[in-house]
RNA sequence: GUCCCCAUCGUCUAGUCUGGUCCAGGACACCGGCCUUUCACGCCGGCAACACCGGUUCAAAUCCGGUUGGGGACGCCA
């Protein structure tokens, strides 16, 4: 059976965003479900736009979110002299013609065309029947010209068979002559494309439903380069909830991977999350691992509707797509703690919170902890920020339950201490249940109710309104921080 | 405007090809309850959709036609 080749071509003109990111998914899941190979290259042939620090952020998302390729990057522009060539063969066997119509000319045309408000397809074909006498004269007045392909003047349609929207058709008449070399002898997209995609031997085109006008013009091209065409699979969009493309213009940086980076997001949860957009495994099942996605993915189970990107500028909260972070909140809590405890490492590293330790003597500690702490949060950058009190002694008082917890009673900065010295003296016996116990037994003494003292205790232990089990948090501390932490209550209350 | 694609809960979607098991299933979000020293997690329950009209049929979310709505494309961008 033939090598299944697929590729992800992005142009160099912008980060890489998550529209993208699902293609070079879905691609790269295609590739690995049929044992294929998937080739990066990136279409840098519009140079007044591609940049490399576009070209870098492009590889280093896809690198970030796991998505590893077989061949490439290539370059487009490395190829230029292939692109020349096969103009020139389709110039030779009359597949194309040169037209010497300025842009000037044509944006006339087309705007009175559209003040008309009857817009016929594209170019009005006046250089396709140029004579060779007039070819001849215009060249000798040295006038530009740009290449156009010579769509066939046929009765019927023109179709090809879209793995995900079956068969497509579009009237001959409907297609104009397009331009394949610009008028300084650069080749454009939609010819390059599909030369580079022959010489690759890509077998299945997977991208967006954006691109399916120019597959009709791009079979058409594979006809006249006598290549045989792949697989076309054109695949839904992903929308904003105003239903208008996503794009970095008009919604900033919540559409770039990157973004999901710099928030803590883990990798995996953004690709499944983006292979839920438009694809479905027909069954309930909506957490994958690599393996499960690759082993359920199928082509044909692809949706032909467009989703929506369900994220409201300005909600706090929902700071992007709700499920999204669903699904992130869902691996935090039910990933393997090893492996979680490498992503974790990276937050603390940045933060200079990380102890060499954890990855020895205190990995025991450092795992147990994470386990302790990560239901309650929502990205990786919770355990640098919330849950600092657990990795430094340096870490900020909530004011909410700073004036809830503890200045709303003044008692606790004698209370506090009280309970810092009966712990102590433990040893061995510091452990939940003794703290427990001993801190119940406190506030019977005091006459006060135990959560006085618990809710007391974790807003200094912790600086947080929320988090585990107090006695949990006590033992996961130690004893040594716990009662130092306790004994500088006071502190809290010098600076209210 | 022209051509192409599409149409199930607020959002992601199952079901449409092969009509009956669908007074439409799951997930997120939301609401309520349980658990609890806090907040979560977890568990239980609830709210919520077949765009409209007509046709075919004993029977339509499912097939057909139309209407409406949405999207995409219409560059010497990719």
């Amino acid at each position: 059976m033939e090598e299944v080749r697929v590729r992800f071509p992005p142009s160099p003109t912008g980060y890489l965003h998550i529209g993208g990111a699902r293609t070079a998914l879905f691609n790269w899941i295609f590739a690995k479900k049929h044992n294929g190979k998937l080739i990066l290259r990136i279409e840098d042939t519009d140079e007044e736009r591609s940049t490399q620090t576009s070209i870098d952020g492009i590889i280093d998302g896809l690198q970030w979110l796991g998505l590893d390729w077989d061949e490439g990057p290539y370059f487009q522009t490395e190829f230029t002299a292939d692109h020349v060539a096969a103009a020139n063969r389709l110039l030779a066997s009359g597949h194309a013609y040169k037209c010497y119509c300025t842009k000037e000319e044509l944006e006339r045309k087309r705007e009175t065309a559209l003040a008309e408000k009857k817009r016929e397809a594209g170019y009005d074909g006046t250089c396709r029947h140029l004579s060779a006498e007039q070819v001849q004269e215009k060249e000798e007045q040295g006038i530009p010209s740009v290449i156009r392909f010579r769509v066939p003047e046929r009765q019927g349609t023109l179709f090809y068979d879209d793995e995900v929207l079956g068969r497509i058709e579009r009237a001959y008449s409907e297609i104009e002559d397009f331009v394949i070399v610009r008028s300084n002898g650069k080749p454009l997209y939609l010819l390059c494309n599909v030369v580079d995609d022959i010489r690759d031997r890509i077998t299945h085109v997977i991208r967006g439903q954006d691109h399916m006008t120019n597959t009709t013009r791009q079979v058409l091209l594979y006809d006249a380069l006598q290549a045989k065409i792949p697989v076309f699979a054109h695949m839904p969009l992903t929308l904003d909830l105003q239903k208008r493309k996503i794009s970095k213009r008009s919604h900033g940086e919540v559409v770039a991977v990157q973004f999901y980076r710099e928030k803590g997001f883990i990798p995996w949860a953004l690709c499944n999350f983006l292979c839920l957009l438009g694809w479905n495994p027909g069954t309930d099942q909506e957490f994958f691992s690599r393996e499960e996605l690759i082993e359920s993915f199928d082509l044909s189970r692809m949706s032909r509707v467009n989703s929506v990107f369900n994220y409201k500028p300005g909600d706090a909260k929902f700071f992007t797509d709700p499920k999204l972070i669903a699904i992130n909140e869902h691996y935090l809590r039910t990933m393997e703690l090893a492996e979680l405890g490498d992503l974790v490492r990276k937050e603390l590293e940045t933060e200079n919170l990380w102890d060499p330790a954890y990855e020895t003597t205190r990995r025991d500690w450092y795992l147990a902890t994470l386990g302790l702490i990560r239901d309650r949060f929502h990205t990786l950058k919770d355990f640098t920020t919330a849950g600092r009190a657990y990795f430094s002694d340096k870490y900020a008082i909530d004011p909410k339950p700073l004036a809830k917890n503890v200045l709303k009673f003044p008692e606790l900065v004698t209370w506090l201490p009280q309970l810092a010295e009966r712990f102590s003296v433990l040893d061995t016996t510091f452990n939940a249940e003794e703290t427990e116990r001993i801190s119940r037994e406190l506030a019977d003494e005091l006459q006060i109710k135990p959560g006085t003292l618990i809710n007391g205790m974790r807003t200094v232990l912790t600086g947080q309104l929320a988090g585990p089990s107090m006695f949990d948090i006590v033992t996961t501390l130690g004893r040594e921080k716990v009662v130092a932490r306790l004994n500088d209550v006071d502190r809290l209350f010098a600076a209210a």
